[in-house]
DNA sequence: TGTACATCAGTGAACGCGCGTTCACTGATGTAC
DNA sequence: TGTACATCAGTGAACGCGCGTTCACTGATGTAC
């Protein structure tokens, strides 16, 4: 934190989390390279020793996110892990939390426009992150009689988009759109009464 | 389309068109109020004879959207009347397809961060969409026993999240996020699984 | 039918702004001897 | 331990750009008489 004079020491990290502090304040759109390299005491210049340009900066900004999501998923289901269904729903939860704790990432990783393959890094990070919900969903799926087992990619995907648009449209503090329920127990009975259509809830519970 | 000289005719709609079509193209961000202008054939300052600015130009899209929005609605519900259950699932599908069919209107509605309640005429548009889905939710779940109902609202925002959810993660051309399956399947099996769960189509279906 | 006039939709020049990016440079750091 | 030197992270000035917005204006349209 403390100027070091000259050289900054760490800026290249100085940077992704400036960017992040600006994503998460003021959108994809508000982000600002000049306004990056100010808040981290710098000339906008000097963002170019570490970066190829404002794109590639939140490009890295993504890609930490995507690594921090995955860790955060693999730790729930790892938790859980006797049971299925315990880790799957564990990984749900995983991914709004996620959310809610790193509005910057979040933002960067699926709100900024930056296609996830614009690296291979980035799309390494993202794969690692999609892969987790899906081995969660291949495990719990194995519980349904074969014949009745909706693909587990399917399966996953309903989730993803479930928990997504839970993200998108309740969890965001736009004024205006007030939710009627906290998104984490909309996203809760969501995929409960989901996985209740699916037979691996009983009916009752 | 055909100039008309000094005066363009109906500069208001076509400006509205014009946007929608970059909106389209390029995103929220890409959007610009100039290039609007030059699409209509006028100079930027006349934009200013019939908006108060760029936002108002896309909250004015946005608007038209949700009328569209709806009437597409309205008229899904309307259509399977008898059943409450057709009709939900009509809506359902309605979403997905105004999405597809209208992405502008849908991006400035959903995307471009303007506030639903910008405007009175704005938000008004806006209720009125959500409330059809809301009164085809809440006819749905009067068939279900008064004590294991959750409230209509609940259930209208889980399945306008799983709609939103496939929208944006999985039918826009995102390059490198391929979906798996076409998104009307994943919307229609999603719906189909979460309905079920509420014990309202048999499990064999 | 013709003329005078009010209306107002569009012009075009100008503004200040902040952006992303480039460039030759400078000065702090660390290493070889 | 001290000195010469290579390295390279950051400077700061400059660029061209397109943006949104303003302003006094102009010229087409339509209406009153």
């Amino acid at each position: 934190m403390s100027k070091r004079g000259y050289h900054h020491g760490n800026l290249r990290q100085a940077l992704v989390e400036a960017a992040l502090r600006l994503i998460e304040m003021k959108g994809p759109t508000g982000f600002t390279l000049s306004e990056a390299a100010k808040q981290a005491g710098v000339t906008p210049a000097a963002v170019y020793r570490h970066f190829e340009g404002r794109e590639d900066l939140i490009a890295e900004a993504a890609r930490q996110g995507f690594l921090m999501f995955a860790d955060l998923m693999q730790h729930a289901y790892d938790k859980y892990q006797p049971s299925p269904l315990a880790a799957f729903e564990a990984t749900g939860r995983a991914y709004l939390a996620f959310a809610r704790k790193h509005p910057g990432h979040y933002i960067a990783m699926f709100e900024s426009g930056i296609a996830s393959n614009r690296t291979p890094e980035l799309a390494e990070a993202a794969h690692r992150a999609r892969n987790i919900l899906e081995r969660a969903a291949d495990d719990l799926s194995q519980q349904i009689p074969a014949d009745k087992r909706p693909p587990a990619s399917m399966f996953s995907a309903h989730i993803l988009a479930m928990s997504h648009g839970v993200v998108e449209l309740y969890a965001r503090n736009t004024p205006g759109a007030t939710s009627p329920f906290p998104p984490e127990d909309l996203l809760e009975t969501g995929i409960g009464i989901y996985l209740r259509g699916l037979g691996l809830i009983e009916p009752d519970s």
